[in-house]
DNA sequence: GATGGTGGGTTCGAACGCGG
DNA sequence: CCGCGTTCGAACCCACCATC
């Protein structure tokens, strides 16, 4: 039975990682009890003796030179297997980056990113505003580069992305989750912050021009074609945005938000810059103005309307209204330019009389 | 001639409205 | 409710022009 004991005896204590004392005094009761003695295969119980039914066993120190120098290597071994079992942990964690919680105030917006205001002020920024807070912070981190040489008290991280929730986080006070990547270059950072924007669709053509124009502006790229091809996107599209971005803030902000300006707008509203641009200015200042706010289609026909075009945009291009803000007329164009004048409510006779001698005028004129 | 930029046409997918 | 057609926005492609 003894060679049998023994094994079972050898493994349990392997197995159960005996701290010194329990290994000293199962090695003094093994030299009790002799290698076949009884006593000795009792030995694990005194190992596992933190099992209700069993007395806990006294730990006893050594009393000998040899026998302290078994106990500091048996502890010694104890810390070493600690250490393997870290770096075996640790190493469920290889490629993982660690994420830190930073104060939002620490941290300051991509120098290339262009988000407009407006961004802070949509229903999707309100919800996912409420979901941070919800949640007690985000739960998705945010991405950084630390910035060389800040001053205390100034920002020491800069946004690679995750503008709107760093701005949700700063604005309810909480710390931001970030991922901090050191000895990032800029063209490295603006691929990854222009790659993540258009993944999550959340950029405006206008800001995505701005923050090309900024890019090429400083450097980052040598050209147009050379960023269009680090961030594997069409030139053309590159060309709009930025042609969007080059438009004067009046005409902007005619459509009410810089987010409300589409790509295929970019051409047709250079041109009518380029064709009259006091004209143009014009006309955006007096569209601002007007109560209730056109749409941004119709701020589009308008606009480009200015001057004459060959092309013009279809939607309504105008409305008439009584005092009761009810619509009397409307003209619309069509996508083939066609023009249709529709009245909303019951003509008089003489009303009618009047537009057709009117139309008269105005088809003769144009034959 | 090479490179960079622009403009226009086409295609594709999503959203929407309408009729059965 | 479902299928179909239409519209819209974005992307892609390519021809063309300007500059060096």
């Amino acid at each position: 039975m003894a060679n049998k004991d023994l094994v079972k005896r050898a493994f349990s204590v392997t197995a159960n990682l005996p701290t010194a004392s329990q290994q000293r005094q199962d090695t003094a009761s093994t030299s009790e009890a002799g290698l076949d003695g009884t006593k000795g295969s009792e030995a694990p119980a005194t190992i596992a003796s933190a099992t209700p039914n069993k007395p806990a066993a006294v730990p006893v120190a050594p009393k000998t030179g040899p026998g302290s120098m078994l106990a500091f290597m048996t502890d010694q071994s104890e810390v070493h297997r600690e250490v393997l079992r870290l770096r075996e942990r640790l190493s469920d964690f290889d490629g993982a980056q660690a994420t830190r919680a930073i104060d939002p105030k620490l941290i300051k917006a991509s120098s290339w990113a262009n988000r407009d205001l407006s961004h802070f002020k949509t229903e999707a920024f309100t919800r996912l505003k409420e979901e941070i807070a919800s949640a007690g912070g985000n739960v998705q981190p945010i991405k950084v580069r630390p910035i060389e040489g800040a001053a205390a008290g100034s920002p020491s991280f800069e946004i690679v992305f995750g503008h709107r929730r760093h701005q949700a986080c700063l604005e309810l006070g909480l710390p931001v989750l970030a991922l901090v990547q050191p000895d990032m270059r800029d063209a490295e950072l603006f691929v990854e912050m222009e790659r993540e924007n258009r993944e999550r669709e959340d950029l405006s053509a206008w800001e995505q021009g701005v923050m090309y124009m900024r890019a090429l502006e400083q450097g980052l790229f040598p050209s147009a074609k050379q960023l269009a091809a680090a961030i594997d996107r069409d030139l053309g599209n590159i060309g709009k945005a930025m042609a969007l971005a080059k438009l004067p803030g009046e005409v902007v902000r005619a459509f009410g938000s810089p987010l409300n300006l589409q790509f295929r707008w970019a051409t047709p509203l250079k041109d009518a810059h380029q064709r009259d641009p006091e004209g143009l200015l014009a006309a955006s200042r007096e569209l601002t103005t007007r109560v209730p706010p056109p749409s941004p289609a119709e701020v589009f026909a308008e606009l480009t309307a200015q001057g004459g075009v060959h092309r013009q945009a279809p939607g309504t291009t105008a409305e008439w209204k009584d005092d009761a803000g009810k619509r009397i007329a409307s003209l619309v164009v069509d996508r083939k330019g066609r023009v249709t004048l529709s009245f909303d409510q019951p003509m008089a006779e003489a009303q009618r009389r009047k537009l057709v001698k009117l139309m008269d005028g105005f088809v003769g004129s144009k034959a």
